[in-house]
DNA sequence: GTCTATATCGGGATAGAC
DNA sequence: GTCTATCCCGATATAGAC
């Protein structure tokens, strides 16, 4: 208790913002009052207002902040000048370590993209990713490799749907599939990095 | 106008569910309030408890009719003496389809599946559906046919991923990858059908 | 900076007239 | 069955004391 009063008297601004996130990806941003946040984290709503005006303010430097925790990187990998095999590798095994250590993002994001999709492209691109250079970069590796695929815009949607998919369903396909069993299901989630590349691959080899 | 008021008329409570319907599924549950839906229906908001009861009622037997829309076909297919190509082939055009005609469902679906998971779990057991069942289904098919994989649970959660992911990502794909042009992605998704049932069984096929 | 008190609004829900 | 009027609550947000 006294700890925590003394880390809070060091920075309320930061502590509000640690504590907001963590409540306001739990619950999602309808699901979450100034009251839940204020209550978690020891203060009251008028100072939450203090510091940052608005929830509707408060929200967003939270959600920049988490998407700024993982986007860029996409876009790194995938103009890299690995073999596409290798980019595959690379951007299941990051991606998924990511969303392993912080399971609630894609469910948190998700929620956002039905809402407010232009500032969510806005923001994507803000983090420098293009789609259509990296799908003129796959283009050139399939002439270059033994591999085929009909429209590499499929291949982008499935590998970044299986990277994501079994975070935002989880609460269901734990229930469903592991009698809902966490610790089951998150060693599932860790062969997956594997098993998502090795699919990839296998799908676009010639043979 | 005439033409509403007499529909209307006719059958109110079935023409509050109609509208209840797409509203709910257009704003998700928190997104819409009982005024919107009057509004929308051309009634005020005590008709709509006069035949629902609450919003929570109304809501809960709107989402079970989507739901029952497209869940049961599910093991129907994957319980049928079909080869597993054969089954991927009709799971996939079945659901692609449901989802083409009624492009909102899985968003629904998914803003719910994180809130209420135990309820979800529940509609998708009363529907028949056994996943234990499925998975052994598959684990059969693996000996007979010239196919092969690691574990057939990633399978099933490739194969539903890969045919959900791009309706529930659809309006950050859409704007980022298509100009958010309807009409192109639609197209996109409707390729996507013999596109994804290709992947699936290129990645199993041994070679 | 942090608190209490309060303003203001919109939500779901009910009572009661017709 | 359908309406108007109203209740009650919880939400965001602000005013002002300390």
């Amino acid at each position: 208790m006294v700890k925590v009063m003394a880390e809070r008297s060091r920075n309320t601004e930061e502590h509000i913002l640690e504590v907001a996130r963590k409540v306001f990806m739990e619950n999602g941003y309808d699901g979450t009052s100034m009251q839940m946040i204020a209550n978690e984290a020891g203060i009251n709503k008028s100072l939450l207002h203090y510091y940052y005006r608005s929830k509707d303010r408060l929200f967003h430097q939270i959600f920049e902040k988490v998407f700024s925790q993982f986007v860029p990187h996409l876009g790194v990998i995938f103009m890299s000048e690995m073999t596409l095999e290798e980019k595959v590798r690379a951007f299941t095994d990051r991606y998924m370590d990511v969303f392993l250590e912080n399971p609630l993002i894609p469910i948190f994001v998700m929620q956002e993209l039905s809402k407010n999709p232009q500032n969510l492209a806005q923001l994507i691109r803000d983090a420098g990713i293009n789609p259509e250079l990296m799908i003129n970069k796959i283009t050139e590796s399939l002439q270059q490799e033994d591999i085929e695929m009909k429209d590499p815009r499929h291949f982008l949607v499935n590998l970044i749907g299986l990277c994501v998919f079994p975070f935002a369903a989880r609460p269901l396909i734990q229930r469903m599939m592991f009698a809902n069993d966490e610790e089951a299901y998150t060693q599932f989630l860790e062969q997956r990095k594997k098993e998502v590349s090795d699919f990839m691959i296998n799908a676009i080899r010639k043979c």
